[in-house]
DNA sequence: CCTGATCTTTGACTAAAGTCAAAGAAGTAT
DNA sequence: ATACTTCTTTGACTTTAGTCAAAGATCAGG
């Protein structure tokens, strides 16, 4: 791995603290007004109803200190507190209307915030800071987001590929049999491998690595959650699978793709993936790619 | 003023969010280690020493809070506190040998976390990140900026023209006579205006407009602080001059500028202004501009 | 030299934020 | 049914962060 320059690290930590002192701060000070920042928070994250399990680990916030908390809010009419209907133990937490109005009304704040910010700017100098913010934004998240290997037969395995199935189910005009799918023994060990993209713990992609014949790999099922795309994921999800393939001692990987997703074949052709002539039966599949791989 | 579009504000609430949240939350609870966070900041700002009222205003944090932590800092051996030399009402506090240890150990920490973060990036993508990163950075300081109406004869005003005439003299090969500075008469009242551009309280840039002849106004001492070029401040301060002087009915703004002042000279001419005959005795101009004010 | 402002220190508080451990209730796996 | 785990609640604390006012020392300007 290459080492990381000085200058981006300088870059990164003047950004970090530029931003945080600067507008996170001022952010802070404005949310909460006349209530506890931990509360205005809290409040902000329960949105639309969530369970204090989430909310604990989203916000990684002390258990005691949690349900003190969510009840005092409960305790000033802004949220309700119910049983959570799958699981006795956990309580949902969602927001009553003087909890709605609450929330409006931080929001109204925040916008009136950020909209005294970018009044400094003219509007050409506005479009720049959003398209900033917004390519800053999406190369942090891909930052944070890491690539594992994980067993086949795994809950995140499994729970990824439902997903992937259901996904390509709805965008295929003939739909998608769940049975196409790879079996967890193709995709682990010496011959196979699959990978789980995780953000934030979250499992937010996978793909699949089988053997075809010797020397050759197959990737499939390279999928990315919905919240999680145009990050350059699958892009990443294809690099470590290919390092996977060559671990393993493939020379050469083959993919196939639906004719409908067109964006794939475009990523494929760019990461050096060439066009060639049907290698599988797949009925789902209408071009098909190979690429020798580089050492 | 155009309104500011929802996608801009969206885009910016989005980022602070996501920032503040997963980037600065970790940076702050790394920073601090076994030490309350408050006073890991503060030595911090210290550095190189620094009076404690710099850093109550810095930090914005309450004379007697400060005083007490300083004074805990001090204790522990970190920072050593002495009497200002110019005015013994203040104190100076700077880091002992320790001190400098515990705030190198600290930048080592954030150092490792940005680095971390980088580390799952391409080498390309980390450009595109700190590209991006530096340019927002940008933007949000120069949306912090203010730029306002002042006294000719206003310390600020003074300061700033101070400060002008010091650089500009290290920058003529011939030097530069502070006698040639407008008069604060000139930039006051109907005919004329002082403008100074605040960063945090700070000044960090002036400009003046004067009346050269009927209808016709004189636009000097653009100048900006080295800590705030390339923010594109001089062309705010240039139009907000302009807006000045449309105000005060004149039709046409003229300037002049030094033979070594190239950004300046192609700045003029990227905001409209262009190449007249020599209309004035200034010794160290060597090119005139002109522009009509539209409206 | 006097007056009013500035800077720091100290005392006396308060509120927010967070920690830790114990215990009860409810799931899950065997 | 049993053992183990998970989720929430409660009690008992501690630490941090911050506020406010009063007082003492020192400056700056007239």
């Amino acid at each position: 791995m290459e080492p990381v320059s000085a200058e981006h690290v300088t870059t990164l930590r003047r950004f970090n603290r530029y931003f945080t002192r600067r507008i996170g701060a001022l952010d802070d000070h404005y949310l909460g007004q006349d209530r506890p920042l931990g509360e205005a928070r809290l409040l902000f994250e329960i949105g639309d109803g969530v369970s204090l399990r989430e909310l604990r680990g989203r916000l990684g916030l002390d258990a005691g200190y949690l349900s003190r908390m969510a009840r005092a809010l409960e305790a000033q009419g802004l949220v309700r507190i119910t049983v959570h209907p799958k699981d006795t133990r956990q309580r949902l937490a969602e927001l009553t209307p003087a909890g709605h109005v609450e929330v409006k009304e931080q929001n109204r704040r925040a916008n009136h915030l950020a909209e005294g910010l970018l009044k400094g700017l003219t509007p050409p100098q506005r479009g720049q800071l959003t398209e900033a913010l917004g390519s800053a934004q999406r190369l942090l998240r891909l930052a944070a987001i890491s690539v594992e290997v994980v067993d086949g037969a795994a809950p995140d395995a499994r729970a990824c590929l439902d997903a992937y199935a259901a996904d390509i189910d709805e965008r295929f005009p003939e739909g998608f049999d769940p049975a196409s799918l790879v079996r967890p023994h193709e995709v682990s060990g010496d011959t196979g491998a699959f990978l789980v993209a995780y953000e934030e713990g979250r499992p937010v992609g996978c793909g699949a690595l089988r053997r075809l014949e010797a020397g050759v790999g197959e990737i499939r099922h390279v999928w990315v959650h919905p919240d999680a795309r145009r990050l350059g994921l699958a892009r990443r999800l294809l690099d470590a699978l290919e390092r996977q393939a060559t671990q393993r001692g493939y020379e050469i990987v083959r993919l196939d793709t639906h004719a409908s997703l067109t964006e794939a074949q475009a990523m494929y052709r760019a990461c050096g993936y060439a066009e060639i002539p049907r290698y599988d039966a797949n009925v789902y599949a209408a071009y098909w790619f190979e690429k020798r791989l580089g050492r």
